[in-house]
DNA sequence: GCGCTGACTTAGCACAACTTGA
DNA sequence: TCAAGTTGTGCTAAGTCAGCGC
């Protein structure tokens, strides 16, 4: 009975925080025990790629120097690779090898038998035709700007939105991935390859029985509307590269993935508990007599000491080769037994997720140490380090440990107790507001070098540093000069007065610049953006704000702040994580 | 156990949108 | 007011992990 007031009290108004907040604790606790996501979904289906425009018949396409007429989708493929001209990927063997292959597929067989080398393909044209449309875009006068954003907000409007359980939620992706040439991260075996259109043909629609069904474009039809409340998904895919399937889900802002995020950190709160436990239990397993108990605690070591991935089986020549922990290769360490006036170091290098690199030396024990040398005897370089593991039986382990324990709950849980550490060692309530967000950027970085979350340098940084270094500069210049007039403004207290003032001002100002030169260096080829996302419990961060007299909106942007409205809700100054 | 698949989270990059200072 | 620089957002690839059938 209580739970229905409640729930009449949400309908009425569900952008209420307060109010959604207890949803959401009621929605955990009490509704979805057996695997329910939701009794009600409805929603408007995607919106589909605009239709191919066939380019105007003066943007040619040359062959061996001679003009030729493409057929539309021979065409329209053609295009996908004239956009992408400039980009380094097209001087790629296998990326040619792939786009040529599945362009052919796509000619008609008398142009097959006509372009049989891709080197005789001239572009050019149509990639000066979209460079000019793009450039045609961005000069367009503000009235055509207004319409184009009028329209956009219509669409998000009409499409963006669902109804889930009584509250209206914010679609994450309702548009469908339009066609073009796959694009790999690292040396991918498939870039290249042509992503093909997706048709209603190919949709299948999630919704509620007694809901409006989204209806397919005029003529056309769904692949399946199907009714399975025990998954989150409004529409989905087969995607034709891998073969995997593709979805359209809610935006982190809405209640069900807020629930997720929340109960993640929980999760790793709990670990917080039974983490020593697990490190004493690990540590004697060094010993154990058995070698896949061995492989298990020192692979447990480096996910929980180096935050590394779980490090799952990849089909080979399929992906680009990466690694995780269980899957690192004997290749991917050396092993020193003395290093820099350091014991026992282990280099690391290989490459992670997105091919980004791991690089790392560290010392470890002495144990784990001569456990990583037994592991290597008689293995070749592209042997697996840890044979005898692997992530199932690495999370099987920990799940007996703890409940609801994987591999990635220490990556979380590392995370967030770094963050909480370093802003109690870093930061003082004493200080100005633009030293307490260097400090809280800095803690932000220590997480994201414990995570290895890395970007490329951008690329106006050495210019922007520069720029940034003439304004300091200038400044010292001008604090120069007001130090000399507050000196020869003896006689008036009023002039005094204003020159003290003044000169404190400039002084703030070449703070602030200072402290930005410096944030904007060590963040280089660090992204803070991921671990801010993804692993940082937000509760310690709202607290931090409320401790130390920060908006909230110093630290976290609109749709972050939309993102953790639960934890904003929640946390007080005294959250411990 | 073992491979496979589906669902969901995590990830960096490109570009659009906004801000700032000349 | 405009260009340059900076920040935010969208996009979609690439992971993790559970569950299923054998």
């Amino acid at each position: 009975m209580k739970k229905l007031k409640l729930y009449c009290v949400i309908i009425g108004n569900a952008l209420n925080r307060r109010q959604s907040l207890f949803s959401f604790i009621i929605a955990t606790k009490e509704r979805y025990t057996d695997g329910v996501k939701w009794k009600f979904l409805e929603h408007k289906g995607p919106v589909f790629a605009p239709p191919y425009e066939p380019l105007p018949s003066n943007v040619k396409f040359y062959y061996d120097g001679k003009h030729m007429k493409l057929s539309p989708q021979a065409e329209e493929v053609a295009t996908f690779f004239a956009k992408m001209l400039d980009h380094e990927y097209t001087t790629k063997d296998i990326f040619r090898k792939n786009f040529f292959k599945d362009w052919k597929k796509e000619m008609t067989s008398e142009e097959r038998s006509k372009i049989t080398d891709l080197k005789k393909c001239n572009f050019t044209e149509m990639s000066d035709y979209f460079k000019a449309q793009a450039e045609a875009r961005k000069s367009k006068t503000k009235e055509d700007k207004l319409k184009i954003k009028e329209e956009n907000e219509r669409m998000l409007q009409e499409y963006g939105f669902c109804v889930m359980d009584n509250h209206k939620e914010r679609i994450a992706n309702f548009r469908i991935e339009p066609p073009g040439l796959f694009r790999g991260r690292g040396d991918h075996p498939k870039m290249g390859m042509l992503k093909r259109r997706i048709r209603p043909e190919d949709i299948i629609i999630n919704c509620s029985k007694d809901s409006k069904h989204p209806v397919p474009p005029p003529g056309r039809k769904w692949k399946e509307v199907r009714h399975d409340n025990k998954v989150t998904w409004l529409v989905s895919w087969t995607e034709n590269i891998q073969g995997s399937i593709k979805y359209i889900m809610l935006n982190p802002s809405s209640r069900i993935k807020g629930e997720k995020d929340w109960q993640k950190y929980e999760t790793a709160r709990r670990l917080k508990k039974c983490v020593d436990r697990i490190r004493n239990q690990y540590r004697e397993d060094w010993k154990s007599k058995e070698m896949r108990i061995r492989q298990r605690a020192v692979a447990l070591y480096f996910i929980d000491k180096l935050a590394l991935r779980a490090g799952n089986e990849k089909e080979e020549g399929e992906t680009a080769d990466t690694v995780g922990c269980c899957s690192l290769r004997v290749e991917h360490i050396k092993l020193y037994p003395e290093n820099d006036g350091q014991e026992f170091v282990v280099e690391f290098d290989f490459l992670g997720k997105d091919s980004i690199r791991y690089y790392n030396k560290v010392p470890v024990e002495k144990r784990v140490f001569k456990n990583l040398q037994l592991f290597m005897e008689n293995k070749e370089p592209d042997d697996d380090l840890f044979d005898r593991l692997n992530t199932s039986i690495l999370n099987k382990h920990l799940q007996e440990l703890m409940d609801g324990l994987t591999a990635k709950v220490f990556r979380t849980y590392n995370a967030s107790i770094t963050l909480q550490q370093q802003l109690k060692e870093l930061t003082n309530v004493e200080e100005n507001i633009p030293a307490k967000i260097l400090s809280y950027n800095r803690a932000n970085r220590a997480v994201a070098i414990l995570c290895n979350h890395q970007r490329a340098p951008p690329k106006t940084f050495e210019k922007s540093m520069q720029n940034l270094q003439t304004k300091i500069d200038a400044k010292r210049d001008q604090l120069a000069d007001a130090k000399r007039e507050l000196k020869s403004a003896k006689a008036d207290a009023k002039v005094r007065r204003d020159e003290k003032s003044k000169k404190y001002r400039i002084e703030e100002q070449l703070m602030k610049l200072e402290v930005q030169a410096t944030d904007r260096e060590e963040n280089k080829q660090i992204a803070l953006g991921t671990s801010k996302l993804n692993y940082l419990d937000p509760r310690i961060s709202v607290a931090w704000c409320k401790k130390m007299g920060i908006p909230i909106e110093k630290i976290y942007n609109k749709t972050q702040r939309e993102k953790f409205a639960w934890a904003i809700d929640m946390a007080e100054e005294d959250y411990e994580f």
